[in-house]
DNA sequence: GACCTGCTGCGGCCTG
């Protein structure tokens, strides 16, 4: 079963062999014939020593890869041992900790050695138990080993001195990402407090693009130290298909404002996508991944009433953020254990490794946000041998009308999922986003280093989180400037005592001391939106990069961006007039560059991929179409009206990049999806300053960062100064060194 | 035109 197997010439595993007697007598328990191919290859990696990661495919066996070694590497200690846990594993999900919790204990129990569960929802008594008596292996949270080190600064010598390895599940989920340079950063501090050199890091993950990238977010700065083990094993066939559906175009909001029932609308639109999902899915087990929560609602609601009609039991259930622990457990448990059909109709909460067994067929609402989300997706069906992986895309668009909105017009769903399908097929997926400065983090990870030393020199900190933790992007100056910024009169986080050490200020203490100093992310955080009068109209979500003189969409309407208040988190804006017809929504995420230009490809070429249906494959025509009839083969600006619409085909970044660019030239430009739009602006009046952007020298990022609004956006930002606010957003948002490089793509094709 | 993740210590009350 296993390609690539390490047998020895007598056929037994060589790798079994290596293994220490109680966990080989184990395996024979669980009656296994052989080891997986990820564990054959894993064992002798880890009990060589050093830092590993495991790639395989989900459910190939990659936790047992790591526990079997690395038990039968404490057994032999085991007996005098000094106190302290031998194996830390982490996991982003107090879910994924509960389900390994009850697929190890078995093994732990057989080799003697006592499981812990550490995570906010396990007893206090518990976790006292577990920090009394130190052994074993122990299952917990960043937050929760952030708060180990905060509050017991000094019993981490005890409890991790004689650690031999720390696993980090779900590496991919780390990386890049606020969160997974806190958890660098607190690994780096038990290092420092146990007095270790190193302590060996084993990384688990199925999705991951970049394989330098993820041995640099397992050590920083040494990743050619980490060894890799990729799993053979995998790679069911996969049948799929996008299915296309032209729905009625929404109605036009009633002038004076009211706006539009948008739920009902969605209703509308979902009407015929799931009659097809009740045909192919009832009597199944499926996900449903309805890419919003209003949509699982909708869906849910739709395929339940649908089950009731045909009087069957329903089958459909709703999962998402907004719902209970509980109901969230039930549908996932009867997914894993019930044998009854179950669709469970999801956001991205069952995307990553929680166990709900294995499902025969995947299906989509819309192209999803990226090409390594669906490939995580679908992992979920497809895992026993000789079962393909089935996946359905859905993709609504529009009724064809000639007044639509050109991105409209160019079916951008239908041509973004067939783009991402061109490129899973290749193998490929976006790597994560790297090189950020999060200073937020930097923040909170000052302040945990005193809280757990008790006050410490600011060159020792630098030395600690920066220079050999992971900050190495933030040198000593930069450092100095963070530690000014937050020991403001304003901010008061830190203060320097009379002998030259870092202390908590009055503001630093209370924030140490809340209950949510552990976690780094921010949540829930909106903007207000208010009309003239101070007139409330709702909230928009942070993360839609927006600027003064911008125009975004909301309530159905259009409305210029007057002014912001990023501080009090307001934006007050005015109605305004344009040529273009109103769309729902205004942030849009965007793509990644080679998702842009696959998406382009897509438009140029002729071919028709097989997995369209009828429905798919006369939308990408209408699209081409519409491609060929405004010339953006050769010319990437469309004039609407008094407006124009430019379509660079390049990723989220230099979008808004691109969009600030011509902003800071006194164009009304925003960034919508794949294009940008330039209001009250001829196109060869546009073309000269593209033209001018191709021939200058890039534009000081910094300076554009600070047109934009959203600099208060992780969670410790407010405590910093515009000018670092300015650097962050430079430095991981934008990427100001590429304008006269995209100027060039737009002229490229006027040529 | 998203979505998701996480959390201590202590005082006071109740039950066996």
């Amino acid at each position: 079963m296993s390609a690539g197997r390490a047998d020895t010439d007598d056929g037994a595993s060589r790798a079994f062999e290596l293994l220490a007697e109680p966990v080989r007598r184990w395996i024979w328990q669980q009656g296994w014939s052989e080891l997986r191919d990820v564990q054959e290859r894993a064992v002798p990696a880890i009990l060589g020593g050093g830092d590993v990661i495991l790639a395989a495919r989900t459910a190939a066996g990659k936790t047992e890869a790591a526990f079997l070694p690395l038990l039968s590497q404490a057994l032999p200690r085991l007996d005098g041992r000094r106190p302290g846990f031998c194996v830390v594993y982490v996991s982003p999900l107090k879910a994924l900790i509960n389900d390994q919790f009850r697929r190890l204990e078995g093994l732990l129990e057989a080799c003697g050695m006592p499981l812990h569960r550490w995570h906010g929802d396990v007893s206090a008594d518990a976790k006292r138990k577990a920090r009394e008596r130190p052994q074993g292996v122990v299952l917990i949270t960043p937050e929760s080993l952030e708060a180990t080190l905060v509050r017991r600064g000094g019993e981490a010598a005890r409890l991790f001195g004689n650690l031999d390895a720390v696993v980090v599940d779900e590496l991919h989920a780390f990386v890049g990402t606020e969160r997974g340079r806190q958890l660098q950063s607190v690994l780096s501090r038990i290092e420092v407090a146990a007095g270790r050199d190193r302590i060996d890091r084993i990384g688990l993950s199925a999705t991951l693009g970049d394989m330098a990238l993820a041995r640099e977010a397992l050590r920083p700065g040494e990743p050619d130290s980490v060894r890799l083990v990729e799993s053979a094993e995998g790679g069911a066939d996969l049948l799929l298909q996008v299915r296309g559906y032209e729905c009625p175009r929404r109605p036009e909001p009633p002038p004076g404002g009211g706006g539009t029932d948008v739920a009902a609308v969605g209703v509308a639109a979902a009407e015929p996508v799931a009659a097809h999902l009740f045909e192919v899915l009832r009597g199944r087990r499926n996900l449903l991944f309805a890419g919003s929560r209003q949509n699982v609602e909708v869906y849910t609601d739709h395929l339940r009433a649908m089950s009731e009609a045909a009087r069957l039991p329903n089958e459909f259930f709703a999962h998402h953020g907004n719902l209970a622990r509980a109901e969230r457990e039930a549908v996932e448990a009867r997914l894993r254990e019930d044998g009854r059909p179950t669709t469970a109709v999801a956001t991205t909460t069952l995307e990553l490794g929680i166990d709900i067994g294995d499902v025969e067929s995947v299906a989509q609402i819309g192209p999803g946000w990226s090409v390594s989300s669906l490939r995580q997706r679908l992992g979920r069906s497809g895992r026993r041998r000789g079962v393909p992986s089935v996946l359905r895309i859905y993709v609504s668009e529009d009724a064809f009308a000639p007044t639509l909105h050109p991105a409209d017009r160019l079916r951008l769903d239908v041509v973004q999922a067939v783009a991402m399908i061109g490129l899973l097929l290749d193998r490929w997926c976006e790597p994560p986003r790297v090189g950020g400065l999060h200073l937020s983090t930097l923040v909170q990870q000052t302040l945990a280093l005193i809280a757990q030393t008790g006050g410490l020199r600011p060159d020792t900190a630098w030395q600690v989180l920066c220079r050999h933790g992971p900050f190495r992007n933030v040198g000593r100056d930069l450092f100095v400037e963070v530690l000014r910024a937050v020991a403001r009169r304003e901010a008061a986080l830190v203060e320097m005592s009379p002998d030259g050490l870092l202390m908590l200020g009055p503001a630093g203490e209370r924030l140490v001391a809340g209950h949510d100093f552990y976690a780094v992310f921010q949540v829930d955080e909106e903007y207000r939106v208010l009309a003239e009068g101070g007139k409330l109209l709702g909230t928009l979500p942070l993360d839609s990069t927006l600027a003064t003189g911008q125009t975004i969409i909301f309530n159905g309407r259009r409305w210029r961006v007057e002014s912001i208040d990023a501080r009090a988190r307001a934006l007050l804006v005015s109605p305004t007039n344009a040529a273009l017809p109103p769309r729902f929504g205004g942030g849009w995420a965007g793509v990644h560059d080679r998702v842009a230009a696959a998406m382009r490809d897509t438009l140029i070429g002729a071919g028709v991929p097989a997995f369209l249906d009828a429905g798919a494959r006369a939308l990408l025509e209408q699209a081409r179409h519409a491609f060929r009839e405004y010339g953006l083969a050769h010319d990437a600006i469309v004039a609407v009206g008094r407006d124009c619409v430019i379509f660079p085909w390049v990723g989220g970044p230099k979008l808004d990049t691109f969009a600030l660019a011509l902003l800071a030239r006194n164009f009304q430009a925003s960034p919508v999806r794949h294009a940008i739009e330039v209001r009250d602006c001829s196109a060869p009046g546009l073309r000269a300053i593209v033209s001018e952007l191709a021939r200058s020298p890039p534009p000081d990022g910094e300076a554009l960062a600070r047109l934009a609004a959203k600099p208060m956006r992780e969670r410790y930002d407010p405590y910093l100064t515009e000018a670092l606010l300015a650097r962050v957003a430079a430095a991981e948002r934008l990427e100001a060194h590429e304008v006269p490089n995209v100027a060039r793509r737009i002229l490229g094709r006027s040529a």
